[in-house]
DNA sequence: CCATGCATACGAACTCAATCGTATCTCGTG
DNA sequence: CACGAGATACGATTGAGTTCGTATGCATGG
């Protein structure tokens, strides 16, 4: 396991992060940190070590050319939460992304969501 | 938050073991020792802890009328699943069920899949 | 009846995640 | 040019998870 690269499974902290990141788009820790004080009280010193840990393990990148530093996610949402529900596949579903979706739907489901997923299921039936 | 009850994110490791627990039904630590070793080599004793650990967080049940205790998942895996996906859609998916579905459906998902899920949502759109 | 094998219990070591206090640096402004 | 506001860097602490070594207990067969 090299977990250098991307390939790397943010922890809560860091996907709370994130999650303002993607909503933000690249930002000062200041403003991280406003955003992130709306929801839960973390320290501002905190905030910035968790960015420095996710810039060393490449989760953000940063822009250091002004004073107060600008990260950005590293990578899209689309791609964390793809490799997320890849990880949890794995590990609690024995491999089945079927098992998983099926798992996932239940009578709280709306038509309308219901309707979405069918549109989506022709789309990828096409495909093949 | 308790944590006292069940609703407790098993870790990695306790997963892997739930997931032995599954497919066995109940066993002894060298039962399940023994059938992990087939995918990885750990120790005797760290599943023996492992195991007593999840007897207090009440993750497995055991019983100690024989020598060797027998333990037991607490909760079926379909009540696991389901945990583990409410708790990512919540942290990743900002709280949409029908947005982690369409990004675990790709290109990759069979024909009979498809099927399988279309089945699924015919059903629940008949119980509203 | 006691030695041996197998079982549990306990606790130490190590890693990683999360949090924050303090030190240090660097602007821009008076 | 010095100073203060605000920024980063660093290091300590705490707690959880994982691993395993060692101690201890018990039942059984010779």
């Amino acid at each position: 396991m090299s977990r250098s690269k991307s390939g790397l499974k943010p922890t809560e902290a860091e996907l709370t992060l994130l999650n303002i990141l993607w909503r933000l788009g690249p930002a000062t820790v200041r403003q991280i940190h406003e955003r992130l004080s709306e929801s839960q009280s973390t320290g501002y010193t905190t905030v910035l070590k968790i960015l420095q840990i996710m810039h060393e393990k490449s989760l953000v990148i940063r822009d250091e050319s002004n004073r107060a530093h600008v990260y950005a996610a590293a990578n899209s949402e689309i791609q964390t939460q793809s490799s997320l529900l890849k990880d949890l596949v794995s590990k609690a579903f024995g491999g089945s992304t079927s098992t998983l979706v099926m798992r996932a739907l239940d009578e709280s489901t709306s038509s309308e969501e219901i309707e979405d997923i069918r549109q989506l299921l022709n789309k990828l039936e096409k495909q093949n």
